[in-house]
DNA sequence: TAAAAATTTGAAAAAATAGTGAAAATAATT
DNA sequence: AATTATTTTCACTATTTTTTCAAATTTTTA
């Protein structure tokens, strides 16, 4: 595996650099976006790494130039308050972000995550019981017919599919569906449960409430 | 959880001590790596919030000697311009650095993402005599069979299980699983243990109590 | 062995929590 | 701009869980 760091501080790309090695990874380096436009057309690169405060060129240029010809994972480094709508914008495409000082072994971990998710193919059906899901359509099918489900609804009950057996809390849920941002009501999760189960008809049961907590998806396997 | 804060400079032992005790850690101080040594051999600790420069013992002699006997996840903590060769070079090892100055806030966000990391390599089962218990999905089986048990019933066992051989008090089970802000009886925890003994059902003889003290959880390794 | 101290237990009161329906607020479509 | 769909809030109820308390039992002490 190829990582491209792209950051006009040797120090950080010195760490990153480091902790990839002992990942195994192979490191390119780059000290701002024209570079790494060069190191692109030469070397085969599967995730970049990139800062956006540079001189000559900076991240955002780079990015969008990088889209045009190649589609390469992209983890962006951000120095905290650094213009949060510009990066928000311009985030749609992005893989990651990391506010700096960033933790080097987060930073593997989501490298690790992202590579991951693009190396192995993600499934695009569940079946499970009369349920069936299929994720790329976004379709969900109880015992063969088709159930109107709204995004939320749909989001909520991919998250359990993928925890299954386990009790997830109201605020992971809250976090991992709703997003970090959302400072909302625990109490709207119930409501969805109850929705949910609703259109889950004969199998309303695979959904357990756990007291205290939260609630937990059973999959019995065969 | 008990963090140990490596700083000669009181002022910044003070202010981590005081975030951090706020969030409920417990903290140890040293004012050097040799103190930090000797905490390490009479005190169990969690996290380490690491100063570099130091007298007597530096940060990197520090973590060297640590990693030899122990393994505990280390923040560093780095004034800027402080020798950046040596600091990333030793790097591999430490699970996030920050400079000075820092935000006590960001410290404590990162220390819980540390241990976060770190205690969800935890067990996700329990298995001893026909007891089997089933920590992500919160179930408790005996001899195979789902017992029913309630929130409060299962923190307090898991408790027992993760202090085995220990005889508790009841004031430390108050604090443990009721918290530090309960205010009630202690012999509530008296009503608990029977009706958890009940569930235990066959086992029920694994919780025993140590009488004027408390109650104390039996297990013989193999 | 009797008195004192501590624990066990059962039953009932108190508190916490989740299920639910309806309405309000938001967002998306027409 | 109006309509429709989706999401969120909220209050009320039913249920479960937790706590309290006093009598019964056990253990320790004198």
């Amino acid at each position: 595996m190829n990582v491209l760091i792209i950051d006009d501080e040797l120090l950080i790309r010195d760490v990153v650099k480091e902790y990839c090695l002992n990942e195994g990874f192979k490191v390119l380096e780059a000290a701002n976006g024209i570079e790494g436009l060069e190191i692109l057309d030469k070397e085969k690169v599967d995730i970049i790494v990139l800062d956006i405060m540079m001189p000559k060129m900076d991240g955002y240029t780079f990015f969008s130039k990088m889209k045009e010809k190649y589609n390469i994972p992209t983890i962006v480094l951000s120095a905290r308050g650094e213009e949060y709508d510009k990066l928000f914008g311009f985030s749609i495409g992005i893989d990651d972000y990391l506010t700096k000082p960033f933790s080097p072994k987060e930073l593997i971990a989501r490298i690790k995550a992202i590579l991951k998710r693009f190396t192995k193919e993600e499934i695009d059906e569940f079946t499970y019981l009369g349920i069936k899901i299929d994720f790329k359509g976004r379709v969900l099918y109880i015992d063969n017919e088709e159930i109107q489900i709204t995004p939320k609804e749909f989001d909520l009950l991919k998250y359990f599919i993928e925890n299954p057996n386990t009790a997830i809390s109201r605020e992971q849920i809250l976090n991992k569906v709703w997003g970090y941002d959302y400072f909302g009501d625990d109490r709207t999760i119930d409501t969805h449960i109850k929705i949910l189960r609703n259109k889950l008809g004969p199998y309303r049961d695979s959904i357990v409430t756990v007291r205290s907590i939260g609630y937990k998806f059973i999959y019995e396997k065969a």
